[in-house]
DNA sequence: TTCCGAGTGATACTTGACTATCAAAACGGA
DNA sequence: TCCGTTTTGATAGTCAAGTATCACTCGGAA
C-alpha cells in the first residue's frame, strides 16, 4: 500500500507549479524548502513513479542536463538558451510535420528544439 | 606535424560514405573490415578531430545512442525508429520555425526528431 | 497507541560514453 | 635506412545520471 508523504507530496507539487521544465536538482533544491534534508535518493525514486504513473515526463535534449515536467501540459516544444543553458517552453506547433517522412515511416511523435538565446540573454549580452 | 594513417583514412571514408548517421560502435565495425585490430580509442579520438575542424556532426537524440555523420550533408533532420533504434536522415525542413519563439528569444539553430516506425519494422511488423 | 510494511536519506554502486595513460608501432623527412 | 615525432591499441579511469542497499523513520489501520 502507497503510503502519502511529505516528501512526494512536496516535489509533485514543485513540478506542477513550475511554468517550465526542471532538473533533478533543482526540483529537489526547491522542494526542500518545505521538506529539510529532502535526499535525492527519493527525487529520484518520486520522478520515476511519476514517470510510469504518467504523470510526469522526462525530456532529454541534446546539450542540457535532463528536466522533468508534469505531463498535464498542452502540446508544447522546448527552447535551450545555450548561454544560460535553460529550458523554456515553446507553446504552439508547426503544419507539415508528417510531410517530411520518407515512404513507408510512421509518426508517433516529433520534437521541435530551437537553440538560441532566451530573452534574458539576449536583452543582458 | 600531422601523419596520414590508415586508421583515419578508413573511418574518415566510412563516415563520408554512409547514408545515414553512425555511432562509434558502427563507424569501428565497418572501419575495422579495412584496418583490422583498429582500436575504440583511435574511432573517438579520430571523431573529436573531424568534429573540431568541423568536417563530421555529433548528434545527440533522446533515446537513442550518439552518432556521427559528415557536416557536408544539405540541411535536414532525423527520424528514429522506436523498434530498431536506427536513426535516418529526412531530407527538408519546414516553414514558420521562428514563429515558435516568444518575444525576445533569438533562434541559432533547430533541430526536428520524429520518432516512430521505419520504413522496414511497419513491413514487417 | 501499537505495530509492521512502506518510505527515507546517505552513500556506494552501476552504466554508458568518452578520455587519459603508456609502451609499442607507424610516419615520413633527411 | 635512420630516427625523432606522432599515432595506435589496450585498458584503466572519469564523469554524470540514476539505482541499489540498508538501517532508521514514518504512516496509518486496527
Amino acid at each position: 500500500m502507497a503510503y502519502k508523504t511529505r516528501q512526494r507530496d512536496a516535489i509533485w507539487e514543485v513540478i506542477d507549479a513550475s511554468a517550465q521544465p526542471l532538473t533533478a536538482q533543482a526540483i529537489r533544491q526547491r522542494a526542500a524548502q518545505r521538506v529539510k534534508g529532502l535526499g535525492i535518493a527519493t527525487v529520484y525514486r518520486t520522478l520515476k513513479q511519476l514517470v510510469e504513473e504518467g504523470q510526469v515526463k522526462h525530456i532529454e535534449l541534446a546539450g542540457a542536463q535532463p528536466h522533468y515536467e508534469s505531463s498535464a501540459r498542452h502540446h508544447h516544444h522546448f527552447f535551450l538558451c545555450e548561454k544560460c543553458k535553460h529550458v523554456f517552453d515553446m507553446m504552439g506547433c508547426l503544419r507539415g510535420i508528417p510531410n517530411l517522412l520518407p515512404k513507408g515511416y510512421h509518426m508517433r511523435r516529433h520534437e521541435i528544439v530551437i537553440y538560441g538565446d532566451c530573452a534574458g540573454c539576449s536583452t543582458f549580452a
